[in-house]
DNA sequence: GCCGTTTTCGGCCCGACTGTTTTCAGTCG
């Protein structure tokens, strides 16, 4: 019996066949090529499944015939030939080794095949002992270096990715620590400036009068716990709490190239450099230098490296892979939603269900933000861990509201209920107040462990409700804690799609829900997007740009976003769903 | 292994830092 192969997985068994091949020294190009595949199966919203079926995926970039083939065998029956007879050959455990800093693929071939080292106990032992420093190519110093990096492993247990909200504070705290340097500047790059949903370091490019200060103040910060690296240039530090952190030095001058270098992604400078090389220039950090030995061309801002090759400034969030590039050249990137474009945010809880601030606090907090209008969502009453209103209470709740708008006009507050899709599908909506609810959320927290086929079936039937108009956090899941639902999203979006149902991007830093992979799925659907803080106290208001980023990174037009709709047409659509079934 | 408004073969981004090396390979960003 086999598993389910699901995207993610296919996409590490891609991964490790690279690591496979690397270490047994087969061609770079070879090996890229199925780290290519495996990172864009990553972005895709649709199951693999479904696309080896119509044969799609064979179009997706970077899967030609034998990587499509080879997946194309994983989905259907649940192994791969190929893969396991490598895993035969290469030892597992030596891929964890390739995780040690400074173990790369030649070195981890040349443990295994002169000291028959297979794990990182095995290494250590071959390092303690005297016998690593002798292979060409290592030396006392390399294999300190080894070793400390095998201790920290142990140390930090597992080194993961931090959630963007956890980077923000600790790259604010390295920003005012650099406060001071003549002549500063300072972006954080990398993932951070990309949005993405986790950071796996903290990229800071900085230019100073006096460079050499740059890198020493970085490298003494009081948050360092050790330093990886340090040149004139450039400096790697691993910061307490073992979230890595790069800093990169340079001129003033070349701040654009500089800049556009260091907030990637990695592909998408592939593509530009390639992009260059196409027009006769070599694309660095640096500069452009005309390849025939010419002119070097220096770009203090990001504008002019994109305008030198003939493209728009790109968006850092659009900057995933090689999609960027291709559609700018079109003319074809999206007219994305900024913060300042919410009108209202539709989804709040206060003190009358799990939250933990009042209806005119929130109204406050709301106006504070300019927004015009909020919705109060809280739960319905089968959510009873959550203090979910039953009918009288909720009754209770819209006098409350009717009075807090009549006391004041800047924030209209709308009547709305997070309603709970039950276990068979039916949504909790109250029925003797329905007709006096503005907005209807449904969205499931129960049975959550349930079959794909049946939260597939249970949402169907929610977007089906003539009622609910917007679905919240549809995968559940938690950033490091929980797992997505799975669920045949495609057929959900389609659904969603045709009813006008809305689907919420969940603003919460720590639900992000829909992913931005998925809403870019429904966004191909045509989908319709709400974004909602969920917010649970005032303060939480302020994470609505979280979920800005994700709509952005999906790169959903603004106008599919019902946030930056005038009210009365939000709720004339709302008021209209029946129509649409 | 993938890819193609100059290609179906021959390319595939470019540079910093380290340690070990007598001139550069390996790793990483
Ligand atoms: N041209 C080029 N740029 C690279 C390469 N590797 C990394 N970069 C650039 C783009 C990256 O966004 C930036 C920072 O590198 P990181 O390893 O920190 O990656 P990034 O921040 O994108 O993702 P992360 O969340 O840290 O894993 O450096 C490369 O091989 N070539
Ligand atoms: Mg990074
Ligand atoms: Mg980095
Ligand atoms: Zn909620």
């Amino acid at each position: 019996m086999s598993e389910r192969v699901d995207n993610e997985k296919a996409a590490q068994i891609l991964e490790e066949i690279a690591d496979m091949l690397e270490i047994q020294g087969e061609s770079v190009f070879k090996v890229n090529a199925y780290r290519r595949a495996a990172e864009n199966i990553r972005s895709l919203g649709r199951d693999l499944s479904s696309m080896v079926q119509d044969g799609s995926i064979f179009a997706v970039e970077g899967i030609g015939k034998a990587i499509g083939e080879k997946i194309t065998e994983l989905v259907t029956k649940g192994r791969l030939e190929y893969y396991e007879k490598l895993s035969q050959e290469v030892p597992r455990s030596l891929l964890e080794i390739l995780e040690i800093p400074d173990m790369g693929p030649k070195r981890v071939k040349a443990v295994w095949e002169k000291l028959k080292v297979t794990t990182i106990e095995e290494l250590e032992e071959a390092a303690k002992s005297g016998r690593l420093a002798e292979l060409p190519g290592f030396g006392p110093k390399s294999v300190a270096r080894i070793l400390a990096g095998i201790e920290e492993r142990k140390r930090a247990l597992e080194t993961h990715r931090i959630p963007l909200v956890s980077a923000w504070i600790l790259a604010e705290m390295v920003k005012e620590g650099l406060l001071g340097l003549p002549g500063l500047r300072i972006e954080v790059g990398g993932s951070f400036r990309r949005k993405k949903e986790t950071v796996g370091d903290l990229d800071f490019l900085v230019s100073s009068h006096d460079p050499e200060a740059a890198v020493e103040r970085f490298c003494s910060l009081p948050m360092v716990q050790k330093v990886l690296l340090r040149g004139s240039k450039k400096a790697s530090v691993l910061f307490k709490g073992s979230i890595q952190g790069d800093l990169r030095v340079i001129e003033r001058s070349r701040w654009g190239t500089a800049l556009q270098y260091f907030t990637g992604s990695k592909e998408h400078n592939v593509q530009m450099r390639e992009l260059a090389l196409k027009k006769g220039f070599s694309l660095s950090e640096y500069s452009f230098k005309a390849v025939d030995g010419g002119d070097e061309i220096l770009c203090a801002e990001e504008e002019e490296v994109y305008a030198f090759l003939g493209l728009p400034w790109i968006l850092p969030e659009l900057r995933e892979g090689r999609r960027a590039v291709d559609e700018a050249l079109k003319g074809n990137l999206p007219n994305v939603v900024n913060e300042e474009d919410l009108k209202g945010d539709p989804h709040v809880h206060t003190l009358w269900s799990d939250g933990f601030s009042s209806i005119e606090e929130m109204v406050l907090s709301a106006k504070e933000k300019g927004l015009r209008w909020i919705a109060i969502t809280d739960h319905s009453a089968a959510l009873a861990v959550a203090g979910g209103l039953d009918t009288a209470r909720l009754r209770s709740q819209m006098v409350e509201i009717d009075d807090v708008n009549r006391k004041q006009t800047s924030v209209r507050v709308l009547k709305g209920v997070e309603a709970e899709i039950l276990a068979d599908g039916t949504v909790d909506v109250p029925g003797d107040l329905v007709d006096e609810l503005d907005i209807v959320i449904g969205s499931l927290h129960l049975s959550m462990r349930q079959s794909r086929e049946e939260i597939t079936r249970r949402y169907l039937k929610a977007i089906r409700h003539p009622r609910v108009h917007i679905i919240a956090h549809p995968t559940g899941r938690l950033l490091g804690q929980r797992q997505g639902m799975d669920a045949d999203w495609e057929v959900i979006f389609e659904e969603a799609s045709r009813t006008g149902t809305i689907l919420e991007i969940n603003a919460n830093p720590y639900r992000l829900d829909l992913p931005d992979y998925l809403a870019a799925l429904a966004n191909e659907k045509g989908c319709l997007f709400s974004i909602g803080s969920d917010a649970h106290r005032t303060s939480q208001m302020e994470l609505l740009h979280f979920g800005v980023s994700v709509a952005r990174r999906a790169w959903i037009n603004k106008d599919r976003i019902v946030n930056t709709w005038e009210l009365d047409k939000l709720l004339d659509w709302a008021k209209s769903k029946h129509d649409r079934l």
